[in-house]
RNA sequence: GGGCCUGUAGCUCAGCCAGGUAGAGCAGCCGGCUUUUAACCGGCAAGUCGCGGGUUCGAACCCUGCCGGGCCCGCCA
């Protein structure tokens, strides 16, 4: 059984109607990395709504958490003045609205492109609106308590004048702002400049830590189940301290699923400010949205996935594909038995095609025979060798049936994608088609005299040659002939010389479509 | 110090929770097709399942002890 269907299974033995939260703190892009708790919440939506439970994602932006630090990526003249104060309530760093809603806006695009239903709850506005009046209330009252708790559980002194909620001061800054008086609904503080003030308590003007915050929102909000990273799993940690939290604020805590996170292969975690991160928008710029479902949808929470942006990712989304072509052979309306039922290869089957329909962006059942029995390292081939569009249509009708004429949308839309990917700095050197600038002498020196015949008699040729697919075709048979050798002997060499590897597209067409001037440089080196 | 995860074919991983004779893809090799769009088709080879002990009729799987790797415990998922 899949793991999401596992984790379904887990929530119908508690209820009918479920609420599964995530959230983000929008403090800079939004990464690949980050994506993983809202698509994980995705899943377990989608393997709700499949066996008839009621199930809805909330998605709660803590708009309202302060800026940290100046980040890498912004600008200190700026930002210096900016930090403690809350993300909502600063400039975005294009000037153009507010920082919270820079980073959330194009997050929130890549939800629509990947089906994520959600309702969005804004942090900021949930405690001007009052909605966290009852918990903050409950947290000043019983601080004392929730003191001892934080410290007995955490292992963590809290300071003498430690309270459980963080004003802002006058500038709207709550770093170093303490809490000198209390008196529902108000809290007197005093913050470093020594300036005083008051602040009302029901209407925002501040926040409950993170320890708080988070056990506060479950209860207004009536979470029932939320995946979280594993920085609030650890002993001690945030999701530790928030389970007695939650009986002080009167509900029962949800069904957590800790999961485990994304590195960037070979460089450690995502991190944006450490400047090793993709975002989801710009993977969504290279691949399919299925596909990012699908990086999430094949591996369980608790692994970590080596996210590999270049060669990786064409891999899977070959993989993907692979899989798409299979569900329609073979793995279609496959019967889901119970779990530990079934002969280990079906159970393997049935997970397999839990993981394609849960990538899929539509809701609901599949619908027959439209895999696109296309792979991904097949059409960024095309895409580099074809200078446009129509060029590569026009290869796909003969060698993959496509109609040209009419086109697959979707396919049209991995070809716009394939495009932006070879011009980005994410596409692999693997797989990059390029034209050598030099002639390996070495390599030269070491062929035999009819194989040097061919590349001279090949290059000498060349530059009088008409530039057209059929005239370089004819060119390359007749320089094949002439040397006295055959293709599969002879082809290797020419890639080798124009390309560095022995094999590459169908030649004639490549060679039309590279830069006659850069190509006929290099016979030059050749024929001399 | 505490906690979580992880170690299965050259590579990426599935299988472990629900014990029943080792799986997939890629790479490799061989063959087929071919005046080659890294195509496509067929086949082959490939693993002491990190190491030791225990439980069991039976362990990659459960328990236990080691060893290696990654990460988290300051509001960075």
């Amino acid at each position: 059984m899949h793991w999401a269907d596992v984790v379904a299974e887990q929530l119908a033995e508690r209820a009918d109607s479920h609420i599964v939260a995530t959230g983000i703190t929008p403090s800079g892009p939004i990464h690949v990395g980050n994506m993983r708790e809202v698509l994980t919440a995705d899943l377990i939506v989608r393997a709700c709504e499949d066996r008839g439970l009621d199930a809805e994602l909330v998605y709660i932006a803590d708009s309202a958490d302060p800026l940290r630090k100046v980040y890498p990526f912004l600008d200190p003249e700026t930002y210096d003045a900016h930090v403690g104060r809350a993300l909502a309530t600063i400039p975005a760093p294009d000037g153009e609205g507010t920082y919270a809603d820079h980073f959330l806006d194009p997050f929130f695009s890549c939800l629509d492109e990947l089906g994520i239903e959600h309702r969005v709850i804004d942090a900021y506005q949930s405690y001007a609106d009052g909605e966290y009046e009852a918990s903050v209330r409950t947290a000043c009252e019983q601080r004392d308590e929730i003191r001892g708790l934080l410290q007995r559980i955490s292992g963590r002194e809290l300071d003498a004048d430690w309270f459980p909620f963080n004003p802002m001061d006058d500038h709207g800054r709550m770093h170093g702002v303490r809490v000198t008086g209390y008196d529902w609904p108000h809290v007197e503080w005093r913050n470093e400049d020594g300036e005083t003030g008051r602040t009302d308590l029901r209407t925002g003007g501040g926040k409950l830590p993170w320890r708080l915050d988070w056990p506060a929102r479950w209860s207004w909000i009536g979470v029932t189940c939320e995946p979280f990273g594993k920085d609030h799993s650890s002993a001690g940690s945030s999701w530790d301290t928030a389970q007695p939290l939650a009986s002080l604020f009167g509900v029962e805590p949800p069904l957590g699923l800790p999961y485990e996170w994304i590195n960037l292969k070979g460089q450690g975690a995502m991190s944006s400010s450490a400047g090793n991160a993709m975002s989801g928008s710009e993977l969504l710029e290279l691949v399919p949205p299925e596909i990012m479902r699908f990086l999430i949808s094949r591996a369980k929470p608790a692994k970590h996935i080596d996210f590999d942006p270049g060669a990786g990712l064409i891999s899977l989304a070959d993989e993907y594909e692979r899989l798409e072509r299979r569900y329609h052979a073979e793995l279609r309306g496959i019967e889901q038995k119970p779990v530990g039922e079934g002969e280990r290869r079906e159970r393997q089957r049935m997970d397999d095609a839990r993981r394609f329909e849960l990538s899929q962006v539509a809701r609901g059942e599949v619908s027959e025979g439209d895999a696109l029995e296309m792979s991904f390292s097949h059409l960024s081939m095309l895409c580099q060798v074809k200078a446009n569009r129509q060029g590569v249509f026009d290869s796909l009708a003969r060698t993959h049936g496509v109609d040209a004429s009419a086109p697959d949308p979707r396919l049209l839309e991995r070809e716009r994608r394939m495009r932006s990917w070879i011009v980005s700095d994410w596409f692999p050197g693997e797989v990059r088609i390029l034209l050598q600038a030099d002639v390996d002498a070495d390599w030269l020196a070491g062929l035999e005299q009819t194989e040097r015949d061919l590349l001279s008699g090949f290059a000498a040729g060349l530059r009088s040659t008409e530039w057209d697919e059929s005239a370089i075709q004819e060119h390359i048979s007749a320089s094949i002939e002439a040397a006295g050798m055959t293709p599969r002997t002879a082809f290797p060499l020419l890639y080798e010389l124009l390309l560095g590897r022995p094999r590459g597209p169908r030649l004639a067409p490549l060679i039309r479509e590279l830069d006659r001037d850069a190509v006929l440089s290099l016979m030059s080196a050749i024929s001399d």
